[in-house]
DNA sequence: GCAAAGTAGTTACAAATGAAACCAATGTCA
DNA sequence: TGACATTGGTTTCATTTGTAACTACTTTGC
């Protein structure tokens, strides 16, 4: 599509600037799950992850979980606290170290878990499934490039929405 | 990584896994951009959304900037009434349809697109510079169609498979 | 041992957000 | 024409979010 600038300078194609296109893409792909998590387990993206997190390694302490998903800490903690209201997790206190605790799904967490993981998978092979493998690496490699670049220049603090 | 999960079943594995990875680049580069156009330019991410699209296009309504955008019609309205407020927005009624208004750049707002438009270019190249011309043209290729999946999807609200 | 500095996690508060109600103008169709 | 549906855009309201302040605990340096 041609720009239809009245002006003559600096002109940025939005449609083919890269970090544009993949914050859009990003946002309809994360639309697109919030949707289906809630409508269909009545669960929330934030809470997802921490069930994804706990499901995948087992135990962590909230700071983990924050750390590997790059998800605010008030985020966690909140996801966290709904999630133990809901009995999907089971808290324990570590000795060592009073201020954190080891957190780990419960027998319930654990069920939605593995209601929910296929289901993910699925969707997942829904929005990229007709991409070449050739294609999938690439963009992977990219992925990985791109984002250790941000999180370089985001560094000095700030967090994630989603 | 190797998961350090406790139970038996079905195990995603969150680093492999692209919609994941993807809204966590996203959110990076997004989280990057606007801390670079709020502390250098005083002006917020759906604000600079709006400008770009108008630098680009010159004259839209607001319904056409969020439809081009992918912004919620009432980010917009409020971007609009903000960047009105600080006269970087030159508002026209439109005779025939006298519920929509065309809206493009102000003088000033050019200004800030002029300034800005090159410091989003010199970003993306920071993020994105070192990846191949191969690499970003599939990844680019992936884009379009997660995208295009993705969105359907999304505003379908269409269901699992089960 | 102890004060100062740092860390895990929670909470208070203010800003950003989206769903839904709303307003004014336009389109539709009998 | 005139009722009714639809659309562009704004506003209201409840929820979500992040920043900053805070609590409780731990580490560091002396």
């Amino acid at each position: 599509m041609k720009p239809m600038s009245n002006h003559e300078g600096f002109v940025l194609r939005l449609e083919n600037f890269l970090p544009y296109r993949l914050v859009v893409a990003a946002s309809l792909v994360s639309q697109a799950t919030a949707r289906t998590y809630a409508t269909k387990y009545g669960i929330g993206i934030a809470e997802w992850r921490v069930i994804a997190q706990l499901g995948e390694f087992g135990t962590m302490t909230a700071k983990q979980i924050g750390t590997r998903s790059h998800m605010h800490k008030t985020k966690v903690s909140r996801a966290v606290a709904t999630l133990t209201r809901k009995k999907m997790l089971a808290k324990r206190a570590n000795r060592d170290d009073k201020r954190e605790a080891f957190l780990s799904l419960s027998p319930i967490g654990l069920e939605i878990y593995e209601s929910i993981a296929p289901a993910a998978q699925a969707l997942s092979q829904r929005m990229f499934g007709e991409v070449s493998a050739e294609d999938r690496a690439a963009f992977e490699r990219v992925l990985d490039t791109v984002t250790a670049r941000a999180a370089a220049l985001a560094d000095t603090g700030a967090e994630l929405p989603d």
